[in-house]
DNA sequence: TATGAATGAGCATTCATTCAT
DNA sequence: AATGAATGAATGCTCATTCAT
């Protein structure tokens, strides 16, 4: 399977740091490979066309990023612990892997609504998992249990990507993981004073 | 100044229309041209370049688009109904205007990091507005008052977009602004179930 | 009009000089541009692709070629004189246009059968010219009432096109125009020994 | 000697039926390897290169075709017969073969002029075959002892080459074979009526 | 002001050929 | 003898921008 063979990884690899450090539009094919040290020609042996390249990028690099928030969510007791988890994890992936983090953020959001259709559909996965938590809380008696699920998963995906993001164009100058506690908390009580309303 | 002649507002609707029809990347400054009734050249008599139409075009959509919402928000008699007012014309305007939406939500993204850094300043004002009624929450004691104002910020702009951008991508087939009570209520209260702690 | 354009005509004789110098697949768009002196852009401003520059070098240079010949022929009395003329302006205009022989007989053949399709269009008037002087032969009882025409026109056609491309090939030592008398009496006559015959 | 080993055979066999099937420029040395069941760099065991692939097929099916329009020549009594009997065979061996007929009559005019070159000097025997049909019936009276042999050579192989083409275009719809006798009668005979000759 | 013809830099992809196994 | 993964040179076309009129 070409996938397993190592110089897919090395192309991968190498269309990441390409595409962090030149920018999306001057990732040309040619720059990819030179720094994957193969050949122009090699690239096409393993990946269909340029946006091939991408997709699989995304594909590689979020298959990983998911499946690492979904084992550590794993043996959390509940909802509220498993959602403080997916925020840590989401924020500590990203802050350990800056090339990650800008070309997710930044750049392989300049594609073409093609390649973007593409790259949400890896992140269908993402967004099951984040609906399996909101149902769990419900069930759980923690979460309201008149939540319009697509909305709040919306609301909490918005919340940490619009973070990110941030932190990233402010070229990642504090700690991203720090604000897990805050984020969580924000999402779990909202703006609200919740000690008003507990000393009724 | 050239933003009250006639054309200079004649190319800007243009654009709009030009990226709403044919996407971003389609959006040939010859194709802009054309759909403005004007030559190519003069294109560059009111614009430094296309970047400059692009940023343009959001300044001038933005610029409505915030004072629409400041102003609304003035009469309000409080943060909390000052947030509904934001979220709910936030969401009314992009639902009244189809092009905008699909141009600011979609299309724009696919800009340069660039651009996008510009399309940033010219959000700010709205960003400013957010953080206004953060504040006023907070002295009005129905925030709370640990709030971390940029963070906060960042939730509830990253939400709305979120929404937003995914009925967009829904091809706009429900009704955006009646989702408003359950956003401002998500913001609000967050997912924990309140009557619950009310019941102490 | 475009074809009136002085720059239509440049670029449709630098493509002929090009084709003729560096052979066909070595005649780049941007090697017929610089020998046009234009810039590479600019071709495509009078033609939709390369492919549409050479049909219109062989639309331009046969439709000349082709008027030529049935112009010289209008004034002749008979279908014979109008044969020889016929044959003679083939071989004189080809002789007298060395690029032009090249081009037609050796080099643009290589081009793939969707172009040579297109060219062969571009031959029929010239196909319909020498069927008219078949049939007017016939009428005029100079040849043969029972030609198959199809078949006569394919061996005028054909033996007038071998006989150029291999002086061609011969890299054009030899008087072409000198040919025009036998292979004239070749057609009407055939190889047979007419003498024989009248000496009845 | 290469030549026979079955290999050898093999790829001439998909180098025909590729060309055939796909055309020249499709026609890459991948596509004829796999047809043939060996792999890409088997080809190169055999041949020079891709050039020398094309020529060879040439060469064999030529060769095959000179040779059996030779021996059935051989045993004719005169020019006439004999010449009759080479544009028989020459029709015959075409539409016995359709494949053969597009590769020659089209696929491999694409070629380059230098291997063009080389097919000439394959189709050389040929040519002698012809002239020595000519210098034969000069001798024995038959046709007139003032043909300028290269010229009727090349009359006669040009007539023969465009009627083969024009039947491959029209995609074969109609027998070739049959229009032998005309075209005999042509070559022989010319366009002239003889009958008035004869009144003299 | 306004025009629009002209410019020319920039890039994904194919495929004949090689060579380590 | 045979393989097939790897190579890398080569090119048509687009479109933002200019500038003579």
């Amino acid at each position: 399977m070409r996938k397993n063979r190592p110089k897919y990884k090395q192309i991968i690899e190498a269309a990441v740091e390409t595409i962090a450090d030149n920018g999306y539009h001057a990732s040309q094919v040619s720059k990819i490979a030179k720094k994957a040290g193969v050949a122009d020609g090699t690239i096409y042996l393993y990946f269909k066309n340029k946006e091939d390249i991408l997709v699989s990028v995304f594909e590689e690099k979020m298959g990983q990023f998911i499946e690492q928030i979904a084992s550590s969510i794993n043996d959390k007791q509940n909802a509220d612990e498993k959602l403080r988890t997916l925020i840590e994890m989401h924020f500590l992936q990203l802050a350990n892997d800056h090339h990650l983090a800008i070309v997710t953020q930044l750049e392989l959001r300049q594609s073409n609504s093609a390649l973007r259709m593409k790259i949400n559909e890896v992140l269908k996965p993402y967004l099951v998992v984040i609906d399996d938590i909101i149902e769990e809380g419900t069930e759980e008696k923690i979460f309201r249990d008149d939540l319009n699920i697509p909305l709040v998963r919306q609301m909490i995906f918005g919340t940490l990507d619009e973070i990110v993001t941030n932190w990233v164009m402010k070229e990642q100058r504090y700690d991203l993981v720090k604000q897990t506690s805050d984020v969580h908390t924000l999402i779990i009580n909202g703006l609200s004073v919740k000690e008003i309303v507990k000393e009724d």
